[in-house]
RNA sequence: GGCUGGGUGGCAGAGUGGUCAUGCAGCGGACUGCAACUCCGUUUACGCCGGUUCGAUUCCGACCCCAGCCUCCA
């Protein structure tokens, strides 16, 4: 089976073949931190989780790296508003992205390189341009010199002079052109800042991460990721430094960029006040509800975010672990190949996750009509795995349908009023058993009579 | 203005040149002490106008509308 990944260098679905198929290499473009992670943030770290769990079935050795980006300017103005040094925010911030990915499931990335640990290798990456011809010094500043890299627009389709008619900021004296970009500039002293050739001072957005590339993935890798707003300029910067400083090298072969999350159809910014953080939204529901609500569009889709979107996930992985519950008693076995493959190529086709979902849905549908135990145990395997590729169903049943949000909730409780239900009902003292059950509504808890007995769940 | 995407049934959201996406919600029925859960069934879906075609939601062209990027941004 063959993985298709849309590229955007190409602008087309295209066949994955890796440079090399035992040693496959994908990098994405991690966090700024200074503030805990919003759901947009999110969105690329589970998109790219999915593909990283997919390349693990399917490659001898992936590795796939994060960064995070931990100098910055806005991080400088965070910390000087919180009245703590920069260290303690940009820490106290990782935490907690890596906490919140974790909640959503994101599996550790192989490597987390920070910018600060990199200095002297963006250092030489800056050098190695300047040497080549491709970047020069000016007042403190390098500089990447545009013209002197032909391709230069080829993953945004862009021409250069329509950047420049088109820009809104005024163009830096120093510039030989107008499109030149920094590569390293200087700090004041009250600014973070490195000792270098050029001065004391700090590296520019964009070559931190080819200098993390180079050091930890090599010259050239096989997948870079990110949200769609980096290709210009982020990513387009990124060739071209990562290209010159190794003669022309490829530096990506495929580019994968995810669409952006909207809240009721706008783009989530301070100015409107509609940023929503993983951190509040895991509030109000569970980590797996937002993972399942992430891949409820196309990675490449627009996704609007919303209560009801947020809802309706819930509702929907209650019916998937409702089934699991109910194959509780069935024995865990393999799945069969031929269940796996329907979901292992709906993912494979540019990781379409909905396809992948609606066979998630399916596959629960045959599972509870399925009258023989093999065939139970069949589904019940393909539930699991299935699951785990999508990062989702690895809950047991009763834990899933028994966590809240509300802390003091009393599991134990509830346990014995479901009982005492059970026994009313079954000697026909339904006026008991229906007070009991308004009272278990009222905790939040639903239940469900079965021929095998009584189940329950938490609607809250 | 330039560059990207996109407009699918009540909602979310895949996909396809000529049988079904899928989920949620609604409706009818079965099951149930009543419910819930579950099962069965179900509602003229493909922005607009042309073109190609035996046939287009799907291909081509024009138009309208929406979102994003071009400035920090996932």
């Amino acid at each position: 089976m063959t993985l298709y990944l849309t590229n955007t260098l190409t602008r087309a679905k295209e066949a994955f073949v890796p440079a090399n198929p035992d040693y496959v290499t994908m990098y994405v473009c991690g966090p700024t931190v200074y503030n805990f992670a919003h759901i947009g943030n999110a969105r690329p770290a589970v998109v790219f989780d999915v593909l990283y769990r997919l390349l693990k079935r399917s490659f001898g050795r992936v590795v796939y790296a994060r960064n995070f980006t931990d100098v910055d300017d806005k991080i400088n103005a965070a910390a000087t508003e919180m009245g703590q040094p920069i260290s303690v925010v940009t820490e106290r911030y990782i935490q907690a992205y890596r906490a919140d990915m974790a909640s959503l499931g994101v599996l550790t990335p192989d490597l987390e390189p920070r910018v600060t640990k990199h200095i002297p290798e963006i250092i030489g990456m800056v050098e190695q341009l300047i040497t080549r011809g491709h970047a020069y010094a000016a007042e403190g500043h390098v500089l990447f010199h545009v013209p002197s890299y032909s391709a230069y627009g080829a993953l945004s389709g862009r021409h250069r002079d329509e950047m420049i008619a088109g820009a809104r900021v005024e163009v830096a004296p120093y510039k030989r052109d107008p499109a030149d970009f920094v590569l390293w500039k200087p700090s004041t002293p009250d600014q973070p800042g490195w000792e270098s050739p050029w001065g004391r001072g700090r590296p520019g957005w964009h070559i931190e991460c080819s200098a993390m590339i180079e050091q930890h993935l090599g010259e050239s890798i096989d997948i870079h990721g990110g949200g769609q707003d980096l290709i210009f300029p982020h990513h387009e910067n990124e060739i071209a430094q990562g290209t010159c400083a190794h003669d022309g090298k490829t530096y990506c072969r495929y580019w994968v960029h995810n669409g952006f999350i909207t809240v009721e159809g706008r783009k989530m910014s301070k100015s409107l006040g509609n940023v929503l953080l993983v951190h509040d939204l895991l509030d109000e529901a569970p980590g797996e509800v937002i993972r399942f609500a992430l891949l409820g569009a196309h990675y490449r889709q627009p996704l609007d975010w919303s209560t009801d979107g947020l809802a309706q996930a819930k509702r929907g992985l209650d019916r998937l672990y409702g089934v699991l519950r109910e194959l509780d008693e069935v024995t865990d076995t393999d799945c069969p190949p031929d269940l796996m493959d329907k979901f292992v190529t709906a993912l494979e086709d540019d990781l379409n996750f909905p396809r992948a979902i609606a066979e998630l849905f399916q596959t629960a549908k045959a599972a509870r009509q399925a009258t023989t135990t093999a065939d139970r145990a069949a589904y019940k395997a393909a539930l699991r795995d299935a699951g785990a590729l999508l990062g989702l169903l690895q809950e047991d049943p009763a834990a899933w349908f028994g966590q809240s949000t509300e802390e003091n909730q009393d599991t134990a409780k509830i346990q014995r009023l479901v009982e005492a239900r059970w026994a009313a009902r079954s000697a026909r003292d339904f006026a008991t058993a229906d007070r009991i059950r308004d009272e278990l509504a009222a905790l939040g808890v639903e239940v469900q009579d079965r021929t095998d007995g009584p189940a329950w769940k938490r609607t809250g």
